[in-house]
DNA sequence: TTGAAAGCGATACCAG
DNA sequence: CTGGTATCGCTTTCAA
């Protein structure tokens, strides 16, 4: 609003120097209490906005942000991954140090990397929690230290995170329900899986399907939720004895990265032609089942977006301390034969991009664009 | 790759003053052609790359950049321009300015804007080229005259613009193809709308409808394309002719914004149930249509989206020579009444973000978020 | 506990 | 045509 209030502003105006404003602002200790809280009260009442650009130049401290994910068993969450250091590499200005802490499966070694992390004292921290209880503990901790985390793909909620960034499951569920309605033509009976219903994230998938379908639907009947507790064997044997109890199933949405099992069990069972299947997640294995309309169509949690949303909440707030959004909800997309290589073409560009880019990418200084 | 490389540095190197580099990579007059050139190698091969915190500094120069957009009938090019300004006031660092130059309608008032944005001295331009033919030779000049052209919407092929943000038209045309032969079990009659197959957007989409139809669908038939030309009542009249003299058509794909004209064809001549309506965007007299699944869904071209990359495109652009893709291609997204309320809730959310935000939005340096 | 001052790297202006 | 230098706002010593 104002003219731009710099460090210099607000200690003339107090009698002060700008090394004592500064070291005020920062909470940084040997400041007297008194002065503080004068230099505080001033910066607010001019309205004080750092000079980022005077920031960067001279301080030569770089950010070390810890990136503690699952290491899947799909691709995702090595999209997930790329987007985070994609838009770290995009940071021109700045050092940015990024320390990848991945642990093999559900809630092992979760806890070990989120001590780790906060051990080597990082400056910030993106997380999946994938058992949130567990984490609750870990996570409060950072928060009184001042270290904040993110969370990606699904929250960890009363843990004092800063941020959280997902896919809308709302809108996922409902989604998923109405393409699987109108594609049955509003009638049959159709199956869910997930991973358990004590995950937030499936839960409210589940129950976006289920309320979606019964509010558009009312006449597809949905079966009770197969839970495979993440494990594909476990994903395999159930749907299995699901399908050879129900013989006249129409549908199944696979609301986990775990669909290929399910479709082995379809095609074991001789039941995939006269199904319709909606799952989650593109990946390579998934790829021949789209096309060959095994399955109808899938919803895409951009994973790469979710990665760089994290990322660009933490760095934000590191930087200037100001959080743009507390919770970064992104619309899924929808994948089906026709637009799947629309998809695939632009997965295999973004893992190109760097080279690619430089390489067709004008000179500096506007030169070659216009030679 | 290496460590980092100063003006300072190349001008050691040489035996020259950094004020001599500086003219010397900035082109400015001046500066002997012998010197200049040995300059510019020099930096080549140190990899010389600008310190922008240390330009922002001091540099008091700040952009002005001329956004040339439509008017538009639906909310369409409100919210490109809106997300232009969030992207713009995301720039903490810098100031922006940016002059809006609205025309009413394709093609009136567009060759003005663009002749009283170089008029101006803008540093750069976002236009959508409603008249690619006529605008031709003013974004050549534009060029010429070191002026870069964003495209938003649509291309203008040679022409010299620095890059085009756009969506995917053959995945949208595909993907409305796919989801119309499932829906339709893949059989039927269809038609097509679309402004002028003489628009580069339009004929895409409708070609890759047609060829993904085909290999998919075969025996989906679809008619001729209408062409209405951006005209309401001539959507009008051509779709309610064509309704009448095919009282068995199964489905409409409106690739246009013009989706209004063609259901009201639709009702006035009993044939609305009877079809699985497509169309493209999403704007409030479609809500409605979309609740009472008059409409199956519709093609969200984000336009918000589209409005923050041409910003950034051409904002990186200028800020360091570089240009990071020249062509942004977007997913689209389906909207069915499933998902419609995300995405409306997510529309209101956006347009009180500047508050909203900033109102639960963390003070400056960390204080507020930990105490 | 506080002040004074030396950078950080690029820009822009004034002398020569 | 070129060199020298003050300047931008903040961080970070080093003295006091």
């Amino acid at each position: 609003m104002n003219q731009k209030i710099r460090l210099l502003d607000i200690a003339e105006a107090l009698g002060v120097s700008t090394g004592t404003v500064h070291r005020a602002l920062h909470n940084h200790d040997g400041v007297n209490p008194m002065t503080k809280a004068r230099v505080q009260q001033m910066a607010k009442t001019l309205g004080y906005r750092p000079n980022l650009a005077a920031r960067y130049l001279s301080s030569k401290r770089n950010l070390r942000i810890s990136v503690n994910t699952l290491q899947g068993t799909t691709s995702f969450w090595d999209d997930v991954r790329a987007g985070i250091s994609e838009e770290a590499r995009g940071l021109v200005m700045e050092n940015v140090e990024i320390e990848y802490r991945t642990y093999p499966r559900l809630g092992e070694g979760e806890e070990e990397a989120f001590d780790a992390a906060l051990k080597a004292e990082v400056d910030g921290i993106i997380t999946f929690p994938s058992r949130p209880r567990s984490l609750h503990s870990w996570m409060r901790r950072a928060s009184r230290n001042g270290v904040p985390v993110v969370c990606v793909a699904t929250d960890a909620p009363h843990t004092g995170r800063l941020a959280v960034v997902s896919i809308d499951t709302l809108a996922s569920g409902s989604l998923a329900a109405d393409l699987m309605g109108s594609l049955l033509r509003g009638t049959g009976k159709v199956a869910v899986t997930l991973s358990a219903l004590a995950i937030t994230e499936h839960e409210e998938k589940y129950k976006a399907f289920e309320s979606t379908m019964r509010k558009l639907y009312p006449q597809v009947r949905i079966e009770a939720p197969i839970e495979d507790h993440d494990v594909e064997s476990e994903a395999y044997e159930k749907c299995r004895k699901l399908f050879n109890s129900h013989p006249d199933l129409a549908g199944v949405y696979v609301t986990t990265e775990a669909s290929i099992p399910v479709l082995n069990a379809a095609r074991d069972t001789q039941m995939l032609d006269q199904m319709t299947v909606i799952t989650t997640d593109l990946f390579p294995a998934l790829v021949p089942e789209i096309r060959s309309r095994a399955v109808a169509a899938t919803i895409y949690q951009r994973p790469r977006t979710q990665g760089r949303m994290a990322f660009r909440v933490l760095h934000e707030f590191l930087v200037d301390g100001e959080c743009p959004s507390f919770q970064v909800t992104l619309a899924p997309h929808l994948v089906m034969r026709g637009n799947l290589d629309f998809f695939l073409q632009r997965q295999s560009l973004e893992s190109n991009a760097e080279r690619g880019v430089k390489a067709q990418g004008a000179s500096p200084e506007l030169a070659e664009y216009f030679g």
